[in-house]
RNA sequence: GCGGGAGUGACUCAGUGGUAGAGUGUCACCUUGCCAAGGUGAAAGUCGCGGGUUCGAAUCCCGUCUUCCGCUCCA
């Protein structure tokens, strides 16, 4: 089943249905383009961050970790460009009704937007006879302003408040404490510094389920290496960055990575690669890996007047790092690892049954203890408590055992433990994955080595 | 923000001026005992919200909110 065959609709109906994912303030009518993440929802969640966490910090003999907070002094976004770059000025075509941004239809046109304010933009459009690029017609609005930073004040009195910003990406947090990290950490260069945290943009488009939201969480790392090794660094996280992807189950036909042109290149960049994954709407950018070279840490000892330089103990040369970027947005791989593991069967009797085929280790929940009948309740419950302790286990005396399967399946439970009237006799407990009709007999104090032991990853 | 659809139990929908319904799901008990369909019963809806018309509004009118799909943006 290709990912394009797949119905968002389904997805997200599954979602809510079984307590994956909630939309927003529901009981208040909703709240466009937020989300909850259920009981399962967030097990899955923390098992992504977890595996990343696991490959990118812990295992890494380059990386350290770090919490930097949402609110950080204003000045971070001066000096990140924030407060200029994300100010897109748009302006809509009274005619048809699209939105255009300003300084591209000036750039088409052959002009420099650079420098100019919005009136200027406006008076530059008009003068040149710039048309709607959809329609033709030369009608548009005044440019407006859409800051995609969110802004509030700190302090109880918004008059005399200073005015903060919820941060639009982790990676500036990174940047700035990239001093005190080094030097507490005793790391030489080349290393990374990774994270996980919420970020916010006030995006005027977010849609697509999880896919863009304006509240999201990132894990990202900055990797600072010397600046004429960038490159090498790139590539070598770009094939790490795939291969966490490929080992978590990814199917490599829903990934294809794509090297942006010259053209398409942020002003910060030297290189970027977007790993893009094919949703069901299509394909969507998942990861982006950049060399952000040592823009970011130039900007911000110009801004502080602080020192970023690093001096290399070993060549006893002094010199800002380059920084290789990959960001990765976790609602964003956590809806193409759905999407991938989603999966619908026919049963020879035109039932369908729905399967979320998850790498055990990212699976919400790892084991279901299922007692044949609701007499062998108390012994299978020991059972049920002892598993609990190594993993997220389940139980479930109610129905149909055949419904109970199921019911797993769907939620993307890699093992059901089943125990029968013979786990009484023999002290074993038959162990059912979710694919195919495989079963093995296993004794009831072993099962939750086995069960650990085909977690792994 | 603009344009176009849509709001009735958890889900899918019926109900077009006169006592709010069905199927699925959920829960309880019984039955069965290894891959979703057995039996009995139960819980669950201010019909998005506010106002108007009317003897009477889920139904007609106005407003509003929310949501879905497009347009510009991004991890």
């Amino acid at each position: 089943m290709d990912n394009t065959q797949k119905s968002m609709d389904k997805l997200a109906a599954l979602c809510k249905g079984r307590g994956f994912i909630y939309p927003g303030s529901e009981i208040y009518g909703g709240f466009a383009n937020t989300w909850d993440y259920g009981p399962l929802g967030v097990e899955l969640k923390n098992n992504i961050k977890a595996a990343w966490w696991k490959k990118f910090v812990r295992e890494s003999p380059y990386n350290v970790g770090l919490d930097s907070g949402i609110l950080m002094n204003p000045s971070v976004w001066q000096a990140s460009g924030h407060l200029k770059n994300f100010n897109d000025p748009l302006m809509d075509c009274r005619k048809c009704k699209t939105r255009h941004r300003a300084d591209q239809l000036i750039e088409a046109k052959g002009g420099s937007p650079a420098g100019m304010d919005f009136e200027q933009m406006g008076a530059w459009i008009a003068e040149n006879g710039v048309p709607c690029p959809a329609c033709g017609a030369k009608d548009f609005t005044a440019i407006r302003q859409f800051n995609m930073m969110f802004k509030t004040f700190q302090g109880v009195n918004e008059d005399t408040a200073a005015a903060v910003y919820l941060r639009p990406e982790t990676a500036q947090g990174i940047f700035v404490q990239f001093k005190n990290v080094q030097r507490s950490s005793r790391r030489k260069i080349p290393f990374g510094i990774g994270q996980i945290g919420k970020s916010f943009r006030n995006e005027i488009t977010p849609g697509n389920f999880i896919f863009r939201t304006r509240e999201f969480e990132q894990m990202e790392m900055q990797f600072f290496c010397k600046p004429d090794t960038d490159l090498e660094w790139f590539a070598y996280w770009k094939e790490f960055c795939k291969n966490w992807l490929l080992g978590l189950g990814m199917r490599e036909e829903s990934l294809r990575l794509r090297d942006h042109s010259a053209e398409e290149l942020s002003h910060y960049s030297k290189a970027t690669t977007d790993f893009e994954f094919l949703f069901p709407f299509g394909w969507g950018e998942l990861w982006g890996l950049a060399d952000r070279t040592d823009y970011d840490l130039t900007c911000h000892q110009t801004e502080s007047g602080e020192t970023m330089e690093y001096f290399d103990p070993e060549t006893n040369e002094k010199y800002i790092p380059y920084v290789i970027e990959p960001s990765l947005g976790v609602e964003r791989v956590l809806l193409a690892f759905l999407t991938d593991a989603y999966d619908e069967e026919e049963l020879s009797d035109g039932d369908i049954r729905t399967v979320l085929r998850l790498h055990p280790a990212l699976a919400p929940v790892k084991c279901a203890v299922l007692p044949l009948s609701k007499k062998l309740g108390g012994e299978a419950s020991k059972l049920y408590a002892d598993l609990q302790k190594h993993f997220n286990a389940d139980y479930d005396e109610a129905g149909a055992i055949g419904r109970r399967y199921r019911r797993q399946d769907e939620i993307g439970t890699p093992f059901c433990v089943t125990y029968d009237f013979d786990s009484l006799d023999d002290g074993c407990v038959t162990v059912r994955e979710r694919d195919g009709m495989t079963q093995e007999r296993v004794p009831i104090d072993g099962a939750a080595a086995y069960i650990t032991e085909r977690l792994a990853y």
